[in-house]
DNA sequence: GGTTAGCACTCTTCTTGCTTGAGTGCTAAT
DNA sequence: ATTAGCACTCAAGCAAGAAGAGTGCTAACC
């Protein structure tokens, strides 16, 4: 793509961006007559034509048919977004109502919903917010009980207030005392430590064959892992204001919104999309047949990933046609990842 | 409704029956003509216009316009429905399919799921299906954990497995062993009793004052009461497949469409409707404008509610446009409620 | 050589008018 | 009460034409 940079010309690339911010706004096919006098170049109609003979030769614009002017392709936004753009500050309005509304959350979940709603809202496109990951959990309190045929209930509270749970089957049974015995392990030993480094201390501990180990409490150990692996596992996402999506003509039609809805129930080829963002820094953008998935053809997603105490842990975005208005919506979606890690950083909690 | 029957003659109602399944298997206004032929009475299309405009008259057809044919209103389909519809038994294949699938869940949620996604796939409509909701709920096990500023987090599970948790705020402040004790009194009163019943006794005992009953078991009581309380609110379904209604031409404009799936979104409308349903018992239909919502006048919802133990704990159904195949839906929900109140049915669980 | 004016051409969109077919309502005859 | 006949209405489809927008190309211009 950067190729295309070097080999336009100063002039091609202004007028591209004129073009995009047009087709942008109207939504039109735009013509060399109003491109002539959308730019600041003094340039007539006929000039300008044979510049967009070259961005069409480049694959950069496309005309929908012989006397309809011009739209940008994929390529098009992407070198628009990549090197052209300029950026708008978020207006004061959205930034105290994105602060206010997510300073005030409490838990985890109803931040992330919160922050699924407001993309959604501020936008009139689709939010999305992936639950936070972090397999550096702390466990607050674990409790297991005994259910028939080897299959234990494991229910622990992590991070403060998120509660799992989790039916685990075992080769072992266990009473209900030696269960007992292992939770009131398990709680004591964790005082907000990692489980990994629990797991670790334990294993040595046992090699060590010191008498407090015994095999029940290394149980404990694997049951719990095994609750926790399985649950860590779950990535899953919070959508909303997907209906916002029905009313852009590109989607209009009937086979295609199928098709996007079926993909956001299905929640597989989202989550791989969300986690390729994921592991990139700051705004990802996916525009239109670059995802690779047959179902955002007509879409794009603008993401960003959040953070907690320096850690990605997720990543939120924003689903909406190609044609969307990305000057706006990069630093929106920056902005609110931003304030959704601050919202998440762990707060001051007083002591049991 | 049930006026027009008598109203009307033998002849009128041969004639609305085939306009209907006529209408529901082509999709177009059906005319004199076609009618004449259709129906078994040797009738000429002049006569069966004239009945037409008597059962214009009565609203239970319409014409779209002068040379167009008629379409049956909702009284229509009603009429139609409570008193001249054959039902067509379900056929073997399908009855197999839900029968194996539904007994082969072993969880609740797992069942509740599959029924939906078997109702949406059979029928290629959307499937829905509440959550069952037991007031009168067993308690196996109850776990309080203190946050901070007098909210606690309190851990319940109820019949075998289902795990709730709440977070409750309390007017008085509890110590981490008073809250162990609370926990410990209840755990031990309760072997599986009704929460209600446990309730009484404890009030009682506390008129009596008897030593061994003290305020912070009546805290506890009131807490779990709390947890319960609003737990037992959260009346929620889960609904499948409905994308499957963005193919039906009927529901093709895009705001009305978006209506839809907002209130699929909010719940609340549809919990409302369902709840109406769980009154009475077997099928229970509502048709188009009758639900009283906006999003649901060209939509349809075939429901009916599904027990365990003799006592009904949920609802499900199916909700299409109004010009669906009632003759097959309405016994195909009845026997997927069937089905799925035996597969939920409580089956021998060892003694731990 | 880059830029521009001019011109022929293409293609969409809108309108208009026309035809066809389906279906109705009414009336008069059976 | 039923039916045949007839005038009427309306949607849908089709063809032709006009308007408008925009293009590509060529030749002239600075």
């Amino acid at each position: 793509m950067t190729h295309c940079v070097q080999q336009l010309n100063e002039r091609s690339l202004q007028l591209l961006k004129t073009l995009v911010e047009r087709y942008i706004s109207d939504g039109q096919p735009v013509g060399s007559r109003i491109l002539a006098k959308d730019s600041d170049l003094k340039l007539s109609p006929a000039t300008i034509r044979n510049v967009m003979a070259d961005l069409e030769d480049l694959g950069l614009v496309h005309s929908p048919h012989t006397s309809a002017g011009r739209v940008p392709t994929a390529s098009g936004y992407r070198l628009f977004v990549d090197s052209l753009l300029t950026v708008k500050p978020l207006n004061t309005q959205d930034l105290t109502r994105l602060h206010e509304s997510l300073s005030a959350q409490q838990d985890t979940n109803g931040a992330i919903g919160i922050a699924s709603k407001l993309l959604a809202e501020l936008t009139q496109m689709a939010g999305v917010v992936t639950l936070p990951k972090r397999d550096i959990v702390c466990l607050r309190h674990i409790e297991f009980l005994s259910l028939s045929n080897n299959r234990i209930l494991v229910i622990f509270v992590t991070n403060e207030q998120e509660v799992h749970n989790k039916i685990i089957h075992t080769d072992k049974v266990f009473s209900a005392s030696e269960l007992q015995q292992a939770a009131n392990y398990l709680n004591s030993i964790y005082s907000g430590r990692s489980l990994m480094s629990v797991r670790e201390a334990v294993l040595k501990d046992l090699r060590n064959d010191q008498a407090h180990i015994n095999q029940s409490m290394l149980d404990a150990i694997n049951m719990a892992q095994l609750a926790f692996n399985h649950d860590s596992k779950k990535d899953d996402y919070v959508l909303t204001g997907e209906t916002n999506l029905m009313v852009f003509s590109e989607l209009a039609d009937r086979t295609r919104l199928k098709n996007l809805f079926e993909a956001f129930n299905q929640k597989q080829d989202v989550i791989h999309l969300l986690d390729q963002c994921m592991k990139a820094e700051g705004v990802q953008i996916f525009i239109g047949e670059e995802s690779g998935y047959q179902a955002f053809q007509q879409c794009s997603l603008v993401t960003s990933s959040y953070s907690i105490d320096n850690e990605v842990v997720g990543v939120l975005g924003v689903i909406g046609p190609t044609r969307m208005a990305y000057e706006k919506i990069i630093p929106f979606v920056d902005v609110t990842a931003k304030l959704l890690g601050a919202a998440l950083n762990p707060k001051f909690t007083p002591p049991f």
